[in-house]
DNA sequence: CACTCCCGCCAGGGA
DNA sequence: TCCCTGGCGGGAGTG
């Protein structure tokens, strides 16, 4: 394809003047260059040139595989062979266009045109489902899935440029990711829930819902006021309200790296774009955007004031390019909205659902270059840290994202750096990590910065929380608690950095740090997770609930509510492609339109009485489930704090919490929510759900978070780890059917009845940890302090293997309830062997090394954990390995519903269930990581 | 005519 | 300097 450029660039000086349009109707020209020519015979049909020469043709180019294939394939499709032959073209332009102009010759106009693919058969959408069709949904990790944009777009016959605009959208969604130049990798689905949560959190975060509503308001305005003064300027308050924002590329932890070269440019609009885009989708609650106000807003996000028309038909033009392929993904569907106005061409979404998981997670937006710290090495200043994180100047790999900017900010007031991040060990298990090597830099400084802020917020954390009372710290050890932050929105001078934070890019090689925001408090904790595969967050909240992100990368879970991201709109129908109607009356919504924005406006207020009622109802739900635990007392007040944190994203709100009430599961609290939309994007199913048998749970670790409350006071739901269950559809119907699930009543030997809410399957339950309650007191410096796995940890050298999040996690609960030595690393992932945290890793929480035998033991028999070591005792070997590797033996799968229910989120039967297309892959990937039940040795 | 969106010019910038 | 990238908008195709 290079030659391809090439030769249009030099076409175009010969043919400049020679629109190739024409050429496509108009006999091709002698003196066509080779760009003309090449127009021409892709657009004209090549019954002359013969097959043949498509062989000869790639004389440059290495003879592929699917070189045969093309040739059969355009033999059977004269559009293929066309473009065959325009591939041809580019290195044989000559004999090509003879080609051709024996073939015009020897059609008339009309042959000729009709020889002529249509202009749908070059739509970008079907180039793009060629394109998709070409690599796996799910392509086994470590496979080496590489893309040659230069031989995609040969085999495709088409234009690189065009495959540009496919890999650009691709790349938003973190399908593929740039490995050099021409060079792309492809990672199929397995980010794509990720970063689907990634990209509502931060549209979340951007409040597109308010500036959804703000245009409609406006448009509603227009068409009873008619005042175009007054729409002028209600338009520019609503791109207004972008003007700060900045366009940045939302980046998945370990992914950046890649993209990064990629950044060097400085647009990449067509990336942001489509993110955008995806996220105007995912806060609208009627998941229909229409062009007009995407095009809209992401003006209003570029330029303000430049809302001329060209913009808006440039945006719109990209729009469509976006939407071409994100409807070749599925994930959107076109349909007109038909309001007041008139019919307006709209795309409704078709994805996965996402929820907004863990809160206080926040994608990374861009992350440069780290310098790798390790424990040994001095820890990053907080310039330093900055500067790697928001490089200024030079290739910024990435575009931060203004969350970051945040954080920045928060870094620099806060000084203090606690611990250096671990010294990450490179584990490469994608494809896609050639350039890991600089991640685990990246990776330290970020968990520096997140220590940082965590441990100045741990005091407050200790003030907020009274889990001291309840638990006392027998574990830790100064060194055990892990810079952990309290983040408290009301008081936090940074109340965004918890979002800010939030996610963090995932590398291989590197720990990622994780922030653990409280719900309301706005109590955070950090967890270093081993960045690669699982790319788990977790959440650590002051109320011991654990979240386990279903990666790293996911964006906080900022509370959006979906249900109450309601989108004000006109009385909407909308009309799908195939002729139903889909008719969405929210026209008493736009009464209180104003209303509503008002209250927007005045979020703290609304916040409160959100987090009042949300509170209210977790108690009720509690009192109604009987629930009776230590958590309640800590948890209350825990909760009472949640909102607050949630206020930050509330204010996009407007919908009337008894809206929400149908969605009480998702309204419960983030936790609760998070739980609940993945499970919902998992597409778990209904009846199983439903369930009572944890066992036959999908999800490792369910816990109603808000019902199961163990003795101990802890609660530690975690969500499970979405990795794989990307495509999980569930249709409104499951959906529905899950939140009205009857809570499932679990059965806890220890802890007596746990009910769980189906919806709530991703909270994790972790009974052992509530065995001694007594014991396992944890005191408030301890419990602010998130356990951090060390790197080194979680990389530990003797393995190679992937720490998965789940695992992450597990250890964090473990260490951190002093079940376990810090030096202890217990594997949820079957597959990762339980590995001794190495000597050398720092800021590993020092865990009491006596963990009781009882504990273990009702760990064995409670938690059903997999097995692994405890104490740096027994723990049954298994062999090491790759998680990424696919093929899994369905045992695995059942183990894993039987481990500890961890969130192991590619594990879990949800994920299953939610590749309906490449279920066998799916399958096998699930089984990748394996939950094994943990089988304590007695010792 | 409006909607779609293909096509490829051309500039930025990395190698 | 080469040429990879990708913004951009003209204008063709479609309904």
């Amino acid at each position: 394809m290079d030659r391809c450029g090439v030769a249009g660039t030099e076409g175009k000086e010969n043919c400049s003047s020679e629109p190739c349009k024409s050429t496509l109707k108009t006999p091709l020209k002698q003196s066509a260059t080779s760009h003309s020519v090449l127009g021409e015979i892709q657009s004209n049909s090549g019954p002359l040139t013969t097959p043949p020469k498509l062989k000869e043709i790639p004389l440059g180019d290495p003879w592929t595989p699917t070189t045969n294939l093309k040739i059969l394939i355009s033999a059977a499709s004269p559009e293929i062979r066309n473009r065959e032959q325009k591939k041809g073209l580019q290195d044989s332009g000559s004999e090509i266009l003879e080609a051709k102009h024996c073939l015009q010759e020897h059609l008339s106009g009309d042959e000729y045109e009709k020889s002529q693919p249509s202009r749908k058969e070059k739509s970008l959408g079907l180039l793009c489902h060629k394109f998709l069709a070409r690599y796996p949904n799910y392509p086994i990790t470590g496979d080496s899935n590489y893309i040659c944009l230069d031989e995609v777009a040969e085999e495709l016959t088409v234009e690189r440029r065009r495959i540009y605009d496919i890999v650009n959208v691709l790349e938003s969604l973190h399908m593929v990711s740039r490995l050099a130049k021409n060079r792309y990798a492809w990672h199929g689905r397995h980010n794509l829930s990720k970063t689907l949560q990634t990209l509502k959190k931060v549209g979340e975060d951007n409040k597109y819902m308010q500036q959804i509503q703000l245009i409609k308001k406006r448009e509603y305005e227009n068409e009873f006021e008619l005042d175009g003064e007054k729409n002028e300027e209600t338009a520019t308050k609503t791109i207004g309200i972008n003007e700060h924002s900045e366009m940045c590329f939302v980046e998945l932890p370990g992914m950046e790296f890649r993209a990064a070269s990629v950044n060097s440019r400085k647009d990449k609009s067509l990336r942001v774009m489509s993110q955008k885009f995806v996220m105007l989708f995912l806060v609208s609650t009627p998941q229909i955007v229409s062009l007009e106000v995407a095009a809209k807003i992401l003006i209003g996000e570029d330029h303000v004031e430049d809302l001329d028309k060209s913009k808006f038909k440039t945006k719109i033009r990209r729009l469509y390019d976006i939407a071409n392929v994100l409807s070749s993904l599925e994930l959107i569907k076109k349909v007109h909205v038909t309001e007041e106005r008139g019919r307006k061409p709209a795309f409704k979404w078709t994805g996965p659902e996402v929820l907004s998981d863990i809160q206080g997670t926040k994608p990374v937006s861009t992350v440069s270059t780290f310098i790798q710290s390790n424990s040994a090495e001095p820890k990053p200043s907080k310039e330093q840290c900055s500067k790697n994180l928001f490089p200024t100047r030079g290739k910024q790999i990435f575009t931060r994202h203004p969350s970051l900017m945040k954080l920045v900010k928060t870094i620099e007031s806060d000084r203090r750096i606690h611990s250096a991040p671990t010294s990450p060990v490179k584990t490469s298990t994608t494809g896609c990590d050639q350039n890991s090597s600089t991640f685990p830099s990246k990776m330290a400084q970020l968990a520096a910065i997140c220590k940082q802020q965590l441990e100045d917020q741990s005091s407050e954390l200790k003030m907020r929380t009274k889990l001291s009372s309840n638990l006392e710290c027998n574990l830790a050890a100064p060194e055990s608690i892990l810079k952990s932050e309290t983040y408290t929105t009301s008081t936090s001078p940074n109340p965004s950095l918890v979002h800010s934070l939030g996610v963090l890019p995932l590398s291989h090689n590197s720990v990622s740090p994780v922030m653990l925001p409280h719900p309301h408090a706005g109590v955070s904790y950090t967890i270093y997770l081993h960045p690669s595969q699982a790319q788990t967050a977790t959440t650590y909240s002051p109320n011991f609930v654990l979240q386990s992100l279903p990666c790293t990368n996911v964006t906080g879970v900022k509370t959006a509510l979906e249900a109450n991201s309601k989108v004000l709109c006109g009385k909407m129908i909308t009309e799908e492609g195939d002729g139903n109607v889909v008719k969405d009356d929210t026209r008493n919504f736009l009464n209180a339109k104003e209303t509503k924005i008002t209250k927007i406006e005045s979020t703290p207020r609304s916040f409160l009485k959100r987090s009042q009622a949300l509170q209210e109802n977790n108690l009720i739900k509690k009192c109604k489930h009987g629930q009776k635990s230590l958590g309640v007392s800590m948890g209350e007040s825990v909760k009472n704090e949640r909102p607050s944190s949630r206020a930050l994203h509330m204010d996009t709100e407007v919908v009337s919490f008894q809206e929400r009430g149908q969605i009480e599961c998702e309204n419960l609290d983030q936790n609760m929510e998070c739980c609940c939309d993945k499970e919902r994007r998992e597409g778990f199913p209904e009846d199983q759900s439903k369930t009572n048998n944890t066992q036959e749970r999908p999800v490792p670790f369910a816990v109603h978070a808000h019902e199961a409350l163990f003795p101990s006071g802890y609660l530690i739901p975690i969500a499970r780890c979405t990795q794989h269950s990307n495509e999980t559809t569930f249709s409104n119907k499951e959906k529905a059917g899950i939140c009205s699930l009857q809570p499932a009543t679990y059965n806890s030997p220890i802890t007596g009845v746990i009910p769980v809410t189906a919806s709530e399957l991703t909270a994790v339950n972790i009974p052992a940890f509530h065995v001694t309650p007594m014991n396992i007191m944890v005191s408030p410096s301890s419990i602010a302090a998130a356990p951090v796995v060390n790197s080194s940890c979680l990389n530990s050298g003797h393995t190679n293997s992937v720490q998965n999040p789940s695992s992450s996690i597990l250890n964090f609960t473990l260490q951190h309830l002093g079940l376990i030595p810090a030096s202890v690393q217990v594997s949820a992932n079957p597959v990762l062997q339980s590995v001794p945290i190495s000597p050398k890793a720092e800021h590993v929480n020092m865990v009491s090394e006596n963990v009781n035998s009882q504990r273990e033991k009702v760990l064995k028999n409670e938690s059903q954990i997999p097995d692994c070591e405890l104490n740096g005792k027994s723990v049954a070997a298994i062999p090491l390995q790759q998680p990424s590797v696919p093929a899994k033996p369905k045992e695995s799968q059942v183990v894993t519903e039987n481990f500890f229910r961890t969130p192991g989120g590619p594990n879990t039967i949800a994920s299953l269930s939610s590749f309906p297309e490449n279920s066998d892959r799916a399958f096998q990937r699930t089984l990748t990581i394996p939950q094994r039940k943990l089988e304590v040795s007695d010792d």
